[in-house]
DNA sequence: GTGAAAGCGCTAACAT
DNA sequence: ATGTTAGCGCTTTCAC
């Protein structure tokens, strides 16, 4: 039982059916064109043998992987922690296998999709994490289909699936402002992030549109996580005076300053001031939370994206998919900002 | 810019730089005997053509992938996804490929296993799933290394990297008895993960050799997740009294239990009882809930997963590799269970 | 429908 | 140190 029965090739189980290891081939190959008493025969042959059939060897061959780099930035934000899950989740289903890549915040995922290349993936979808242009030309150049998840290149043409989260961040100014709020903060996340920019974009001009004056609205970096956005809070709110409202750009932040507001401050949301977030993870909807905030549609979200990678899949000129799909995010209202206006 | 340069082999390396296949590949092969020189050459020429070495090509002939699949079963626990991104990170330190899968909750990972096995990845590390013993031998004799992470198949040798989880369920019972506490309800997990049952078989034979009588341990079947242990305690104790101590088999349906304490019966923890948890997530440490619970070190037994895969890797007869490490957790002091006896 | 034969892009002897 | 040669296990023409 050492290095004797380990490697059962196609070969093998010919010879066991008798009849020609191309046989074997298309026996195992969907549409393959083999009889079916012959191909009765030999699966019976491949299943007494254990044979699996060599991805590997058929993909030098097919020049296909069935396989989807999927690269993570942010694995500290339950959101995208979901994501990821929705896409291991979908392209299991599909049949496709899932490499995953973790990339330290901060720094770009060009190592990592350098790596990715050399396995041959047949698409890379990038969530979360920052990317150079040189990137995106090598991924074009080899034909291989790059997606970004709620992220965009300024000025690259690729394929993008993303929230409206400039809308997100008009919606949530409005929904704010209408519970009276005049004086604003908003936390914000990964300064590099086109995420968090147009969440914030969309919310400060909706703000100051509607009449709210500069002074009234607080933009504070923090960090995109939970230690971060609690750091932020303790650093401007311990001896200052709260803002009518603070909106975070992403929920797990906006928990962290509910938590600092009442344990470190001991005061009450909506109460003493409103509190909301963006993204709408599960965990915002517990007891303790109760977060109003703006729900992304992941399951949507990451079904377009599978769509678009197949698309550049199908098109042997990559040029000619570029699209990007814009999906609107949805105001979950919940205790952290008065339904009705307070006065 | 369409099919053309998509494939640069090593081949046109070669010719470019003037110089055999063969020393195009030993030019990209870490200890590959090339003069200085000519390695210069190569690389040059390889880079003009963006060349990037075709790693699946390679395994075809050292029947090495470079690439480990991680299967997780419950992605809903927190916990299992700082493990999934522990292994993805110590992975890629190494220069390895993460095959990542999720398997649904009650179904077993077989077919997990049969898909990843025609990719020929080098090892398999299982966590938080079910596995039947013919897998097991299915990688055994194809010589996949496969270690399975704080889990393990009664009556079957497979490598094993475990938290001494009856231990700590020991742990937490003489710690919740010395807090004066002597009746209890203990939420548990799966029903067929070895975790949960050693945990909860070290907690309950602990307390009855402390003298607590059956009557005064309740036993409930909470499914694992934030949701099931919810419900649970809904079914059990809307109506009914609160025990002293309730011990959750982890952190997120500890949480569930404070947060219904809380929140629907409207009393305090520790004071009204107290609440204990496992494996110490990160989000038991915030300002809401200061759990109490049992420390697993995951770096610590990320690190002995991969040390055994890389021994069953080394062996040539599997045979001889099937230890069992244990790590030992650690009980963390917070708030939801008082320090120093009451009375 | 089926078999024979030619690769896919690389590594690993084997010569030199 | 370097080139030549023979595969790795499969898919895919191409005859028959």
């Amino acid at each position: 039982m050492k290095r004797s029965r380990m490697h059962v090739t196609s070969r093998d189980v010919a010879m066991l059916a008798g009849v020609s290891q191309a046989s074997v081939s298309r026996a195992f190959t969907p549409g393959g064109r083999v009889s079916e008493d012959k191909r009765a025969r030999i699966l019976r042959a491949a299943d007494q043998l254990n044979y699996i059939p060599n991805s590997i060897a058929s993909s030098l061959t097919t020049a296909r992987t069935n396989t989807v780099a999927v690269i993570i930035g942010d694995t500290d934000n339950p959101f995208y922690v979901h994501v990821l899950r929705a896409f291991m989740t979908a392209l299991q289903a599909r049949g496709q296998q899932t490499l995953t890549f973790t990339v330290e915040p901060g720094s770009t995922s060009d190592a990592a999709i350098q790596q990715v290349l050399r396995y041959r993936v047949d698409g890379i979808i990038l969530t979360a994490a920052q990317l150079s242009t040189r990137m995106v030309s090598l991924c074009h150049d080899r034909g291989i289909a790059l997606v970004l998840f709620n992220r965009y290149i300024p000025g690259c043409a690729v394929p993008v699936v993303r929230c409206d989260n400039e809308g997100g961040g008009r919606a949530m100014a409005e929904a704010l402002y209408n519970a009276q709020a005049r004086s604003f903060a908003v936390l914000k996340g990964d300064p590099l992030g086109t995420t968090s920019q147009d969440r914030v974009r969309g919310f400060c001009q909706t703000l100051r549109e509607l009449g709210v004056k500069a002074g009234n609205i607080q933009e504070i970096e923090a960090g995109s996580t939970y230690q971060g956005a609690q750091t932020a809070m303790e650093k401007h709110f311990s001896s200052k005076e709260l803002p009518d409202a603070i909106f975070a750009v992403n929920d797990t932040m906006a928990m962290a300053a509910i938590d600092f507001v009442r344990y470190d401050l001991g005061k009450a949301v909506p109460d003493d001031v409103m509190i909301a977030g963006f993204d709408n993870i599960p965990e915002g909807d517990r007891a303790p939370y109760n977060l109003t905030t703006l729900d992304q549609p992941v399951r949507t979200m990451v079904m377009h994206a599978l769509v678009l990678l197949d698309a550049c899949l199908a098109a042997d000129d990559l040029e000619s998919v570029h699209p990007e799909e814009v999906v609107p995010s949805q105001l979950v209202w919940r205790a952290t900002v008065p339904r009705e206006p307070q006065s």
